[in-house]
DNA sequence: TGAAACTGACACGCCATCGTTTCACAAGTT
DNA sequence: AACTTGTGAAACGATGGCGTGTCAGTTTCA
């Protein structure tokens, strides 16, 4: 609030003086942020494998290893680790796919095959934070809707971008793209969603082909060059 | 268990004798099933607008008229009813969008305009079944699980089973198919979950337009024949 | 060394939900 | 009429999570 980082003119003699917040060879902020860390992760994993709903705030904080307290010093209730949670898988895994696609800007073909393989590879990788974000944050309302509204649109809008310089000249409206960009975007949830509930079993260059086979299929009907 | 219809030759006085189950002019079974109708009704409304991890028993109960001893006589337990209401719920939805797809099954193109339209026409006007059926049962592990598993790969199947006939000999493999039938489905779901979190402001016609695209793609993909 | 802050573990009161049970009354049967 | 069954409302004990508070022990710093 209005406490300035140096303490008052008024010095009381030995109260209140600044301490360095120095614990265990640590800051202050920085054990904060470990705290926050390992209850995130305590949360990632009991909430991908238990579910939200049977998630509790004691389990979470005895698989972190932390009691209470920490707990509601790092985060309001449940449902802001919960949100918490999903921004940080959902940033590794967004990560993941870019990384993967990134070098392939120039060739649309295989920009989506290694799209598409990393998206795949990083939910068999990561279970727990891929049940999490696909299936477990879809229904809690609050919070988690307006954050994932946001940041969704963004990236829809990013993908738009990055398909239209290989468009014909004249494409459909970008409400239409956006509308497309959607689907194909629910598409690969959905998939995913059922590869999880049945513990990968199927083959994931199954999925990659189906997957590729619906983009290509775009790609005829929007009339792309294959290059820029 | 072991009681048959007849009242046992040892006919005690007054006592066991057979009674009709007539009550306010219904017998046992109908008022048994409107009780049930009923709390399915609740549930579905209140599951719909305040989510199911919110909505309790006594909720239910309440707006559905009755009182817990009727929760419990029809019901497990909370997932129970929601199994049943999502099952009720999906049937009128898969009902709905069947009615207006079959008339046009040599039409390939009308047969996915109306089918798409139907689809979102229907998720316009029952909000509350739509978000229990796309949004609150998702992440819902148990029982819905398999209910949904075991309907859902009938329902992609039978959707492969009749497109096929529109196919070109050298078709991808029927595993292919299924992938893109998912995926399809998919996008769907998806577009109708972000519609219905923004309260169907996008019109419906652009969803209609862009879910169209993506079939004639695939048509393209497939080499598909205008008619069967 | 002494004071202050930090830590970890536990205990408390609160409250909502669950699932069952009880009870008086209404509706039927003989 | 008498007697049984169905009904509706309420009460009940049990459970479990939530959020806060307490307290002894440890680490840091003057």
């Amino acid at each position: 609030m209005s406490a300035g980082t140096k303490p008052p003119r008024t010095a009381k003699p030995a109260h209140r003086r600044k301490r360095s917040g120095q614990y265990a060879g640590k800051s202050a902020a920085a054990r904060d942020a470990e705290r926050r860390a390992r209850l995130i992760a305590a949360g990632i994993r009991l909430i991908g494998r238990h579910g939200y709903a049977a998630t509790s705030i004691d389990a979470i904080c005895a698989e972190a290893g932390l009691t209470k307290r920490y707990f509601y010093a790092a985060f309001d209730g449940r449902e802001a680790l919960l949100v918490a949670a999903y921004e940080s898988a959902n940033r590794d895994y967004v990560q993941a796919i870019m990384q993967a696609a990134m070098p392939h800007l120039q060739d649309s073909r295989r920009l989506v095959h290694c799209g598409l393989t990393a998206c795949f590879e990083w939910v068999a990788a990561h279970p727990d934070e891929a049940r999490l974000i696909m299936l477990e944050a879809i229904a809690v309302r609050g919070q988690i809707g307006s954050v994932y509204g946001e940041r969704y649109d963004e990236f829809v809008s990013m993908l738009v971008g990055f398909t239209k310089p290989f468009l014909k000249q004249q494409s459909p409206s970008d409400a239409c793209l956006r509308v497309m960009a959607k689907a194909a975007i629910g598409a690969i949830i959905h998939l995913c969603q059922g590869w999880i509930a049945t513990d990968f079993r199927q083959p994931a260059e199954q999925l990659v082909e189906g997957m590729e086979r619906i983009f290509s299929g775009m790609a005829k009907e929007l009339g792309v060059a294959e290059r820029a």
